[in-house]
DNA sequence: AAGCTGAAATTGACAGTGTCAATATAAAGC
DNA sequence: GCTTTATATTGACACTGTCAATTTCAGCTT
């Protein structure tokens, strides 16, 4: 962490650290790229080196979203648990981390602000995608035995979460349109019961 | 649609309506009060007596939104159905709104574009939430006998499809993380099949 | 070791944005 | 017909992303 005097060094990685920081202590709204630019130490126009555009920072951004992502699915599953297990705590850890990085969730999936068709955020996609698929693989429910069986499956539980997070980021899910409060739910209240075909 | 020399006359609807209009035809991007008004026909801060902001507009034009939403689940349902087929015609019509306007379905649940706890988005929401009420009330599964089981089955519900719509706007559903291509599914594809009680 | 080269930073400019204050216009009420 | 008041216009401001021109300096060649 030494100080540099012309050359940054390592500007890259930094701008996307010091983006993320950003974004998620002052939202979309406070984002800006001459604002991460200062925050990194650098003059407002140093990112074009690094970056074509606002839209390309914010899509590695968006990728570095996704490491994390994975990191919170993993988190707290024990090794050797059973299947339901992993399922329960793969989807907490999905909606936990949509709810402590609302910001960040948000732009990982806004094809408004990234470019979602970018490789190194397909592949960081991909990897959390992966997580996914494993717990949802062999499901047993009333379309195990239809075509495409595992990719419903998978799309099934990743709508279920996903929709979940977002509502809830939304603050959908705390009051009823009556305005009544309602209970906090937990994904695990709202999934039903899925169990493994053997 | 007379010509008005000086004072608009319906400017506030205007705007609204214009508004949905460019937000449909060219996005977030392209999106701005002064395009807007431009649209209008009137000067680029004439919005300002009828918005404080342009998160106000942004807010009022979600409100259209959430009209047009409603409208999309209440079509194609026959007045006899079977509550099956009342869910699943419910559930094609959301999916139907988000893919057919994907930007104002983005911007009717984005909390960094809109003030989510305004009095008039609220109602529109409430009218939109009403539908998934209806249709989810009754439901017949493994949490119908725990507290809150209305309230979780239309969170589930409400959670699923709704996830569905944004993952498949997102163009996550179209192809897999490999790079293959993926059949489109339905949301159907993906609801279990739910029965009701009694 | 000196010099060259090119990557990576700087400054300065530009058009476009949202917002605000001051001004102009015209419709409505007396 | 005059005043009041809502509604629109113009002009300005700070801020944004992007680009071109320039400066700096690390690493390679000789």
């Amino acid at each position: 962490m030494t100080q540099r005097n012309y050359h940054h060094g390592d500007l890259r990685n930094t701008l996307i650290a010091q983006g993320v920081a950003l974004l998620e202590e002052a939202g979309l709204a406070k984002l800006s790229l001459r604002a991460i630019a200062a925050r990194a130490g650098v003059s407002h126009a140093a990112p074009k080196n690094h970056f074509a555009n606002l839209r390309s920072l914010l899509t590695a951004m968006a990728a570095e979203g996704y490491r994390r992502h994975v990191a919170f699915m993993r988190a707290g599953l024990p090794r050797r648990a059973s299947r339901t297990a992993k399922l329960a705590a793969a989807m907490q850890g999905y909606v936990r981390f949509a709810r402590e990085h609302p910001h960040l969730f948000a732009l990982m999936f806004s094809s408004d602000l990234c470019d979602l068709d970018d490789p190194e955020l397909q592949a960081a996609g991909a990897e959390s995608y992966g997580v996914l698929q494993e717990i949802s693989a062999g499901l047993d429910w009333d379309k195990a035995d239809q075509p495409d069986a595992d990719f419903r499956a998978e799309t099934m539980i990743w709508s279920l979460v996903h929709g979940f997070a977002q509502l809830s980021n939304s603050g959908m899910l705390s009051t009823a349109p009556d305005g009544s409060a309602q209970p906090v739910l937990s994904v695990l209240d709202v999934v039903p019961a899925f169990k493994y075909r053997q």
